[in-house]
DNA sequence: GAGCACTGC
């Protein structure tokens, strides 16, 4: 839990109060009245109450204050402070006006003062100090126009020439111009000198720079890699493979000879001997994989880093690596490249080395805040919505940012039905949700273009701040959250908490506003909160999630001193703690922390040490083939199941077919694996069966690398598809120490390690049936401690079996077991 | 009675 674990139950109550609100106003709205009434009377006739008393009934006021100016959303009464807007009038008039006003056209212009201004800055920063000028200048030093001339730097010479050149020619021709003209180009020399001096060296460049896509070519074109390959790594499986396409065609070539790109189940790469693939973009989960089999990466002569600033777990430990590397091999080069412009820290790391820093060429973005703090987002996002589609002229989509699927969906009902009432008043709206779990047909909705007598408005997750771009987004709503996820290395629990964002993350976002013409930004908190009560980035993937799998992976490299490891941002010494311990009853590591047969084994499989023990100790019970089909289907059954708001009935029809009580979730899953093989992966059978077909067919990539891998850990496949038993017993191998026993109540169960109160998920096959033991894959933390995806097991006997050094025979005979009720089942 | 986002030879 975080530390101002107060304050955020506070504020989880006082908004989840807020969302009740928003689905039974009118009765909710009575009731809180009442409430607030009684609060009134109580606060004139007891005059010794605490300030948090007081406090709560201000809340209660404010909230119902907010509630009822919410109802009267149509007419716009409350919501957004424009500068130089007192009342309503003044600010739909400030805001007709801003669009019309000379000044703010100029702006289009202006940008080419401050760009030359900014192409001149060649600076590495050298304090970490946060003045707000720097967050302000992000975007308005360095905005630019996308079709300026002045950056084009056309040549009247070599124009006449172009008009003679055949099509492809041409082609080729403005492809080496708009690479010219991208602002890194300008540095070329200095750069490549800087590289050639320095081992490591950090970019940072913001958005429209072009260094994704350049400084590797430059190092290429210059020899650089001196007859050895460059690795570019990306976060995302989608940007390494288009970025190396794009990156194939400035070059005029196929992609996968001289360019290309290696991901999870896909590559396309030349390993002649005559002409290889020296350019390869490579995910960051790739590149390290590829480090666990060639430790000192000796084909290759460069590494670039991109999108460091993520600080992602695995783009950290490519980092700490590479610093190693770079000691042990002078003729290796490290680039790290980042979009921040907090660039300080990476150089402290990496060996002080120099940073560099090239403009971006993004467009100009307005941000307004909150004139106060919104005690409801939601009603403020719907109230700035409107306020800007009735006065912002078209084209101009509208993108919201919010926390999760619930929230959109009852955002999305709002808005629909205000504009309903509105009906010819105002040009059509167009409302369109976006979130992860959301179908893939319904997601590339987001995509279609609009209308041009309509308005598009997007509600999305975070899923929109960096996974997908949507162009034609002039205006952003933030809401100024996001849900993150913890992991607490004691309970093994996970939580999603809703969180506010850092400022990194808010530019992030309003910098989705600026991707075709200059946007405006509209912040629904203060800026005085901006600048005092947001982190200025956020916390590291590495500080959240459970480390097990990474110590794993460096202890496979033979590091050892996992607490005084080099971390870029080091785990709480807890989390490793908790991970080294986990990881010797795993029998990964022996008594000396040192890597043992199997744990070299677990580590060569890319899934998580839990399931890799299992796969490994499948091979004792002869059912390799069953669990590395559920092993596959746990991993991805996160969005496997689809329940459309309007067929929830016939959804869940359709997935009690799969259900098997006795085998829990675990055997569920594989089921449904095998009755869509049956199927021959057949699409309309997933509709029918209201399944994802995305996620199975992902499924199938995993169990097809999983099978394979197999082969090299010495697993030989087996199968034994009707002995339920043995399946479990395998998995018990793996998630021992994963299991709870049924609270006397029955209402709740009870962690055997820890004895933590924790509560079957409602989407377990297992609530009818309530075993008196079961193991859970994982426990999460959202409205209640939940288990999810879970299996029952027989006998305690089998936990004893799995793991003799973690149980005591006492330790299982205190949990009351009596064979008769453990016979007892569903 | 209910789920942010990525990724893996």
């Amino acid at each position: 839990m975080p530390p101002s674990t107060t304050r955020d139950l506070n504020e989880l109550r006082l908004r989840s109060r807020q969302q009740y609100l928003e689905k039974r106003e009118t009765e909710q709205l009575a009731l809180l009245k009442a409430q607030v009434d009684e609060e009134q009377e109580e606060l004139r006739a007891n005059p010794n109450l605490s300030e948090k008393e007081r406090a709560e009934f201000a809340r209660n006021r404010t909230t119902l204050r907010l509630a009822q100016e919410r109802l009267n959303i149509s007419d716009h009464l409350d919501g957004y402070n424009l500068p130089g807007a007192d009342s309503v009038e003044d600010k739909t008039a400030v805001l007709n006006k801003r669009h019309r006003d000379d000044k703010y056209v100029s702006e289009f212009q202006q940008f080419e003062i401050e760009q030359t201004r900014a192409a001149q800055g060649w600076t590495g920063k050298s304090s970490e100090q946060v003045r707000e000028d720097d967050y302000e200048l992000v975007f308005d030093s360095q905005a630019f126009d996308w079709n300026s001339d002045a950056l084009r730097r056309i040549d009247p010479e070599k124009q006449q020439l172009e008009q003679r050149l055949n099509a492809a020619e041409q082609k080729a021709k403005s492809i080496e111009d708009v690479r010219k003209s991208l602002p890194v180009y300008q540095y070329r020399d200095q750069l490549l000198a800087a590289i050639e001096e320095h081992p490591v060296i950090v970019l940072i460049g913001e958005t429209g720079s072009g260094k994704t896509t350049q400084i590797s070519q430059f190092c290429l074109e210059a020899g650089l890699n001196r007859g050895k390959k460059i690795m570019v790594t990306q976060p995302r499986r989608v940007a390494a493979m288009s970025v190396a396409a794009r990156v194939a065609e400035e070059r005029g070539e196929q992609l996968g000879r001289t360019v290309g790109y290696r991901v999870r189940f896909d590559e396309k790469i030349s390993t002649s001997a005559s002409n290889p693939t020296m350019l390869e973009y490579v995910t960051d989960g790739l590149a390290l994989q590829l480090i666990l089999s060639s430790p000192s990466l000796d084909e290759y002569g460069i590494l670039l880093v991109d999108e460091a600033h993520e600080r992602a777990i695995n783009s950290d430990i490519l980092l700490a690596i590479a610093k190693d590397l770079v000691k042990h091999r002078p003729d290796f080069k490290v680039i790290v490249s980042s979009a921040t412009v907090n660039a300080q820290a990476f150089s402290s790391y990496m060996h002080d080395c120099p940073i560099f820093s090239v403009p971006g060429r993004s467009f100009k973005i307005e941000s307004f805040f909150s004139s106060q703090p919104e005690a409801n987002y939601l009603s403020a996002a719907a109230s700035v919505i409107f306020q800007i589609h009735i006065s912002q002229e078209l084209p101009g989509d509208i993108l919201v940012f919010l926390t999760g699927e619930e929230e959109i969906v009852s955002l999305a009902e709002t808005i629909t039905e205000t504009a309903k009432k509105l009906g010819g008043k105002v040009p059509e709206m167009i409302v369109r949700p976006l979130y992860a779990s959301l179908p893939a047909s319904e997601q590339q909705k987001v995509f279609e273009p609009t209308p041009t007598k309509a308005r598009k408005v997007i509600l999305a997750t975070n899923i929109a701040e960096t996974s997908l771009t949507i162009d034609g987004c002039k205006y952003v709503v933030d809401s100024g959250y996001s849900k993150e996820n913890f992991y607490e290395p004691k309970t093994g629990m996970e939580s999603l908490v809703v969180t506010p964002i850092s400022r990194a993350s808010a530019q992030q976002r309003a910098g989705r506003a600026g991707r075709v013409g200059p946007g405006k930004c509209f912040r629904l908190y203060t800026r005085w909160s901006f600048y005092n009560e947001l982190e200025a980035e956020p916390v590291p993937e590495i500080q959240r999630a459970n480390v097990t799998a990474t110590v794993l992976k460096l202890s496979s490299l033979g590091i050892r001193d996992l607490l005084h490891f080099d971390w870029f941002s080091p785990p709480s010494t807890s989390a490793i703690i908790k991970a080294l311990e986990d990881l010797y009853s795993l029998g990964a590591l022996n008594e000396l922390g040192v890597l043992t047969t199997i744990g070299r084994k677990m580590a060569d499989i890319p899934v998580s040490p839990e399931l890799a023990r299992v796969i490994l100790a499948a091979d004792e019970f002869g059912c390799v083939e069953e669990v590395l089909t559920i092993v596959a289907m746990l991993q991805e059954s996160g969005s496997l199941w689809l329940r459309p708001r309007d067929k929830k009935m016939y959804a869940s029809a359709a997935h009690r077919r799969f259900v098997s009580t006795e085998g829990g979730d675990f055997l569920t899953l594989l089921n449904v694996f095998n009755a869509w093989t049956e199927s021959e992966f057949d699409l309309n059978w997933c509709a029918e069966n209201y399944l994802q077909p995305k996620v199975l067919n992902r499924v199938r990539d995993v169990r097809d690398q999983l099978v394979k891998l197999c082969d090299r850990v010495e697993v030989p496949l087996s199968s034994n598809p009707s002995d339920h038993v043995k399946i479990r017993k395998s998995f018990c191998r793996g998630f021992f120490a994963k299991a709870a026993r049924l609270s006397r109540g029955g209402d709740s169960y009870r962690t055997i390690h820890g004895s933590n109160s924790v509560f079957l998920h409602p989407s377990s096959v297992l609530t009818e049936v309530r075993p008196k033991i079961c193991v859970y894959y994982e426990l999460v933390l959202t409205s209640k401690e939940y288990m999810r995806n879970c299996f029952p097991v027989d006998d305690p006997q089998w936990l004893l079996e799995a793991a003799p050094h973690a149980y005591k025979k006492e330790d299982l005979e205190k949990l009351g077991w009596d064979k008769k009720m453990g016979k007892t089942k569903g």
